[in-house]
DNA sequence: CTCCAGATGCGAATGCATTATCATCTGCAT
DNA sequence: ATGCAGATGATAATGCATTCGCATCTGGAG
């Protein structure tokens, strides 16, 4: 199992230099320069069978699809922009003090923290005119990489 | 427009007692005591034109589906039991430096946060064994009323 | 070089939340 | 009490992310 085939290795390519998770749609996209018959299926395949093996893993936002990123990364919290609909990893550590309102008997697990906003890529411009939600996430307007 | 019906009474009582997000399903069932036969179509009728009334707005957490909450609340976030799957309110105020890792020229206009454990209901026991996923949240196990 | 388990591509199929359709019903102004 | 705009209930339909089915293709062991 786990053959080496050019898609696979496009999918964890564009995973491995994209440092900010990635929607299977983005993934498609900057895999086919490497793989240019890859399908969304395979990407889908391939996510899955990478999150079994542990190597990377989802990143779930609000009202979004699943996007994923390498497994292992030190924890870190997203910036989404809703200008390009772009999610960037934040580096900043964890406030503490979350938890304090709670009610006796709640034990907290995990939290997730998602800032919203622009990205400094759409920031330049204050308000971007024919800018509709979900764009491709074009390679070329990509500051990530 | 706006007539005063039964389920409509039905379904803004159950979202003003809860303290916490409801889910259509949810509410639902809260207002099948008060308005019988309250359908599931009704209930996504009267929440989005709460919601473009002002009244109510939408809560969305990741990978679930939106939960509504009375609008005008004073800014909280929210704790999701992840063994009865209800989504609870958290007074706790809000920690600074959350933005504090992020790149120059991005530019934070909302955050999320999101707690995820077991509630109190649900901490009694260490582990729960026929707990599956998804429960009804019925009334009788609930607490937040 | 051969061969085949495993991988892929394509399209159809699924599961889900949410919305539309439409005949029937009901607040409520008159 | 009446009439009707607006609301409801039942169900079909939509949109979407994700998965399946299957014929074809291919990495890589032999």
């Amino acid at each position: 199992m786990d053959r080496h085939t050019s898609q696979r290795i496009a999918i964890e390519t564009s995973l491995r230099s994209a440092h900010r998770p990635l929607s299977p749609a983005e993934i498609l996209d900057a895999a086919k320069p490497d793989a240019p018959t890859i399908n969304l299926a395979t990407v889908y395949r391939t996510l899955k069978r990478l999150t079994e093996n542990g190597l990377i893993r989802a990143v779930d936002l609000p009202g979004e699809p699943s996007r994923y990123e390498l497994a292992g990364l030190p924890h870190h919290h997203h910036f989404k922009c809703d200008a390009c609909d772009r999610v960037f990893d934040v580096p900043g550590k964890c406030p503490s003090g979350l938890a304090d309102g709670l009610p006796s008997g709640f034990r907290v697990r995990d939290h997730e923290v998602v800032l919203v906003g622009t990205c400094a890529d759409c920031g330049h411009a204050t308000t971007r005119p024919g800018r509709s939600r979900r764009p491709r996430a074009s390679p070329s307007h990509n500051r990530g990489t």
